[in-house]
DNA sequence: ACAGAAATATTGACAGTGTCAAGATGGCGG
DNA sequence: CCGCCATCTTGACACTGTCAATATTTCTGT
């Protein structure tokens, strides 16, 4: 009715709505809510219908993920942008890893904690596609000799970080916005 | 029966076998299988027994989480004994950090990631005597000026390197064991 | 164009969960 | 010795994910 881009049929795009609603949740009520019954009553259908779309919850979980990095990588690539040498683009994406995991917490969450170990193709790619960012932003900053083990000790200590910031592990007496400041500063 | 430490009833220690109990099932099952009736089946009791102990199930898995701390407060420690210069020891602590996540990957993700904000006394103590292990390395190895941002920057450092490293977010290709040695070499 | 096949959704059921409300059971202090 | 209160059990409720059977809609081959 409204469209017919891919293959549709009675609901018009459930898949897809059970996406958005699941995200949707996550982001206005937390990972308790998060529900395969209430992405299902969100889209308007019944609570075994997400069955043929997701053979487990699991697998709804993931897709959610996935979507979760596509932002992620777009908020990194938008922070990145703002700035021009190879350095100033490295800092900047450090700073915007740590904006969007404040802001999105519980999806962040999903992206990095859950028990989701790469099942879904999509996932797998939205997560390679998230390393090899920062590989060649450390490779543009820092030049391509070990730039892996580079790329991993950034982003080991920006995603500690965001980690333990969201889940409320750092002590409260520390001045965050300055602890981060220093922090990429010296990436 | 066996013993009368504190102030038992009918259990004999009901509380601290449900404590027990939660423990064992999340190293042999993980936290999927981490349930109160499940550690009130365990400990031989009926399955609402647990409410006069732990008002919710939160409550419950904030006490297994502060024992968490303890082993890993004591594993830090250990680590640390091994070495004398403070500079080393501060290595070796990163070494014994990322050895006890590894080796408990579901407690430690309980500890950190949960919904776990601190409710529990037990467990808020349990953090900050952790936290006071960190920083007191950090000024015996650097001076205490910044110790603070130092801490937190290291704390980050291995926290994320050892969350990516359990929820199997690292590159397959990176040699882990190489990149933590050259991590904890530049601590 | 039209019947059969395939995909999609609904309904109902099952086992399992956390939590609550009443009752039973036992030890402790008067 | 008796009552009281902390402790446990029993039973119930509203949820959850998953499955099987059924119904409904769309697609496809002829």
């Amino acid at each position: 009715m409204k469209k017919k881009p891919p293959k549709n049929y009675h609901h018009g795009d459930l898949r897809g709505a059970l996406i958005k609603a699941g995200r949707e949740i996550l982001e206005k009520d937390g990972a308790a809510a998060l529900t395969l019954r209430a992405c299902a009553r969100k889209a308007g259908v019944s609570h075994a219908a997400p069955q043929h779309h997701f053979p487990t919850a699991a697998d709804l979980l993931a897709e959610i993920a996935a979507t979760g990095y596509e932002d992620f990588h777009q908020a990194l690539d938008d922070g990145a942008a703002k700035e021009e040498a190879a350095a100033a683009k490295l800092q900047a994406m450090g700073r915007s890893y740590v904006t969007f995991a404040k802001a999105h917490p519980a999806v962040y969450k999903l992206m990095f904690g859950a028990e989701t170990p790469p099942k879904s193709e999509h996932l797998q790619h939205a997560m390679s596609a998230a390393w090899n960012q920062l590989t060649s932003a450390v490779t543009a900053a820092y030049g391509p000799d070990e730039a892996q083990l580079r790329a991993v000790s950034i982003w080991s200590q920006v995603h500690g970080f965001a980690m333990l910031a969201i889940n409320h592990r750092l002590p409260p007496t520390l001045d965050q916005a300055r602890a981060l400041e220093t922090m990429t500063s010296r990436l």
